[in-house]
DNA sequence: TTGATTCCTGTATGACCGGTCAAGTTTTTT
DNA sequence: AAAAAACTTGACCGGTCATACAGGAATCAA
């Protein structure tokens, strides 16, 4: 028996933390940090206010762990992109990740979004520090890609950009799709064409021949 | 000396309230809604915070305004795409003009932004109305120029929401991209590269021969 | 000129929010 | 079993906000 038992309070607590952040991902991402109320995400969890601020001492706090979250999920999800591999299979890929994640982490998209949107208040030495440094790892790869003649020339850069625009488009912009989809969600079989048609657009601007 | 001259007041309403909403739509991009107040509008345009609410009765309708006049802007930017015009060439003016946006409207695209990732909460009625009949149209003149064979046959709907993503994020996410430049802002040229490398990788897309 | 209208702004009010605290309960440790 | 640590919760506080209101100034119509 010398295992490390957690402990009822060890498992609560992670749980607790747990349902905390969910909640506060999604509260803050429909009204945005401001519009998002302590009182409010402990509602939603079903708890009273001094409880959530228990676990995490201040709003900002709760906040910055939900977006440093996010953004390690956006991080891990790229990491594909490496020289060795077949550059239009692993844009693919990638295209194909963020796109699930649009769909999975709709609201961690969106509280990014706004993060971004009002200037990076709380996580402005992430985007300098990791963000940055990957950014410019994938950028290196894509053209030695373009170096070797495996893909067109065009800006690494902007088709990065490109991709993160298009994909996070559909979390972010998710209610305006809906709304033009007569109010309907978009059902599995939509998003396998939102798939097919974004990496049909973005790769065949890039692959040598258009048999994309 | 017929002229109806505006006098006093009616010119200085109209130039107090241009004035205002101009310091909302900066305040509302950089605070999203709840963030905003009144007296912070108020203090940016130099008067007292009742002066505001004496233009705009409640902070709604000065909301409300903000987000109708850049929706009224992206619909008008994008009037040029017809049946009879170059499919190649109306696609790269609407992006030109997008991006163009994207640098002089930054805040008003901001506040678009914010107003969809909280799912509309003023202006679902323009969503539904004015918003949808013109897609429509709009993917009803590509699907044309498809049918003629004046393009690749790609999905029409999802051709629209890439040049939004995309162009949109030049203004959304321009923080990041400033970041990723060394906190740097877009200089000229850095922008009509910006223009020349999304309109070479969506429309290499949907042309026929990659001559684009 | 005069009466009415429009404009301007200081003050008041009621609601809500984030954060603190203390008192009670449960779990863990010794 | 008893002391300590961790958890739960309601009540409270200082501050901010949107909005209402009232009284005075400027402008307009006659």
């Amino acid at each position: 028996m010398n295992k490390p038992e957690p402990g009822v309070q060890a498992r609560n607590r992670e749980e607790m933390t747990k349902r905390i952040l969910a909640a506060a991902e999604r509260v803050f991402a429909e009204y945005g940090y401001s519009g998002a109320s302590i009182s409010r995400i402990a509602a939603e969890v079903g708890l009273p206010k001094s409880n959530v601020t228990y676990y995490f001492e201040t709003k900002e706090e709760l906040y910055r762990q939900v977006v440093v979250d996010i953004f390690n999920v956006w991080r891990a999800a790229a990491d594909a992109i490496y020289v060795e591999n077949d550059p239009i299979e692993a844009l693919s890929d990638y295209i194909d990740s963020k796109l699930d994640l649009a769909r999975t982490r709709l609201y961690g998209s969106k509280v990014w979004a706004n993060e971004i949107i009002q200037r990076a208040p709380i996580v402005q030495d992430y985007l300098e520090g990791e963000l940055r440094t990957w950014t410019e790892d994938r950028i290196k790869v894509i053209d030695t890609w373009i170096a070797k003649g495996q893909l067109r020339p065009i800006s690494a850069r902007h088709l990065l950009y490109a991709i993160w625009a298009t994909t996070q488009h559909y979390a972010d912009f998710m209610h305006q799709i809906t709304t033009l989809n007569d109010g309907k969600e978009y059902s599995d079989q939509q998003w396998e064409e939102a798939k097919r048609a974004v990496k049909d657009l973005l790769l065949s601007g890039v692959s040598l021949n258009e048999s994309g």
